[in-house]
DNA sequence: CTTGACTGGTTTGACGACTAACTATATTGG
DNA sequence: CCAATATAGTTAGTCGTCAAACCAGTCAAG
C-alpha cells in the first residue's frame, strides 16, 4: 500500500528519499498487476500467467521447488499457484521417477494456448504504457532499479 | 510475483522491456515490504504504519473514505487495516456528529508512540539501502516512476 | 415531500504472499 | 547400517488486496 504524495522537493532527509521511492513503486506495483489481471483471459492472475510464460520460455519439466526460486516465492505458495493452474488444466503435475519426495510440471496444450491468449490480450497494455515513459525512460530505470533488487535480495538473509 | 532474470540487453521488443520494468518493480516492492515489515514494532504492518504516519503528518480526524482515497485502495480494504488498528488501540474509531453515514478516525497516544517506534526502527533499513542507491540515484528514479505511477492512476478508470 | 441517485461503510469470497509446523523421502557421516 | 540432517511438498493461519453485493444515510429534482 502507497500514500499519493504530492511531487515534493528534495530539502529532506535521506530516509525520507528512499520511502517516497518505496511508495511510488508500491503504487505501480499495485496499479500494474490491477491493469494487467483485467487484461488476462481465462481468469488468469498475474502469478499464473507468470508460471506458464515461463514453462513456455525457458522449458517445463520443472520441480515446484524450482518454480518458487524462480520467482523468489515460498513453496507454500507456489504449491497454491499450481493448483489453480492445474484446477484450470493448464498444467499436469507428476511424480518425479527418479526422487520419491519431487514432483515435475508440464504445460498442457491448453496452458500454452493460454500464455498465447495472454500475451496478445496485454500487448496493447504494453503499448499504451509508451505515453506515460518512453522506450529509452524505461531502460534506463531497468538499470539502477536491477541493482537495487539484486542488493534487496542479497540483503534479505544476513 | 516477479521472474529472477539475468541483465538483458536491450534488442528485445518494447513490450518485453515494459515487461522486465514491471518485473523489477514487483519484486523490490515485496522485498521492501517484507523487510519493512520485519523492522517494525508491535506486530504492525506496512498498511497499519502507513496510517499511523499518515495522521501524525497530515492530521488525523479523517474519515474512512479519506484514508481510502489518500492510499488508493477500496474501502474495505481500508475497513480491514483500520479494524486492526482498533484492535490495537492505536486508533479510535467515532461516528461523525455531521453524517450519519460517516465515521471519524483518531489516533491515541498509543499509535503516536507506535508511529515513533516504527520510525526509528525502520530507520537503520533506509540508512542501509543507500549501499545500493545513492541519494542521487533514488532522486532520480523518483520522477519518471511518479510520472509513470500518475499516468497508470489516470489510465486506471477510462 | 417523495422518489431516485449518490455516498459511506461493511461483508463475503477470491487470490497471492508470508511464516511455522508437519510429513515423507534422500543423503551423509559415524 | 543407522542416526542425524537436509530437502520436497503440504497445510493452517494471518494479512492485504480486490470486486461485488449489500445496507443506511444524504441530497437533489420533481
Amino acid at each position: 500500500m502507497s500514500e499519493k504524495t504530492p511531487t515534493d522537493l528534495s530539502g529532506l532527509p535521506d530516509e525520507a528519499v528512499y520511502f517516497r521511492l518505496f511508495n511510488e513503486i508500491g503504487i505501480i506495483q499495485q496499479l500494474a498487476t490491477s491493469a494487467f489481471e483485467k487484461a488476462l483471459p481465462h481468469g488468469l492472475t498475474q502469478a499464473q500467467f507468470n508460471v506458464l510464460n515461463h514453462c513456455v520460455r525457458l522449458g517445463d519439466d520443472r520441480t515446484p521447488a524450482q518454480l518458487a526460486d524462480a520467482f523468489q516465492v515460498t513453496r507454500g505458495t507456489m504449491t497454491s499457484t499450481l493448483a489453480r493452474l492445474e484446477a484450470k488444466a493448464f498444467i499436469r503435475i507428476e511424480p518425479s521417477k527418479t526422487d520419491g519426495r519431487s514432483k515435475r510440471v508440464f504445460l498442457t496444450d491448453a496452458g500454452r494456448k493460454a500464455r498465447e491468449d495472454g500475451l496478445r490480450q496485454a500487448g496493447p497494455l504494453f503499448q499504451r504504457t509508451t505515453q506515460a515513459l518512453s522506450r529509452d525512460e524505461a531502460e534506463a530505470l531497468i538499470g539502477p532499479l536491477s541493482e537495487l533488487r539484486a542488493w534487496m535480495d542479497a540483503d534479505r538473509n544476513p
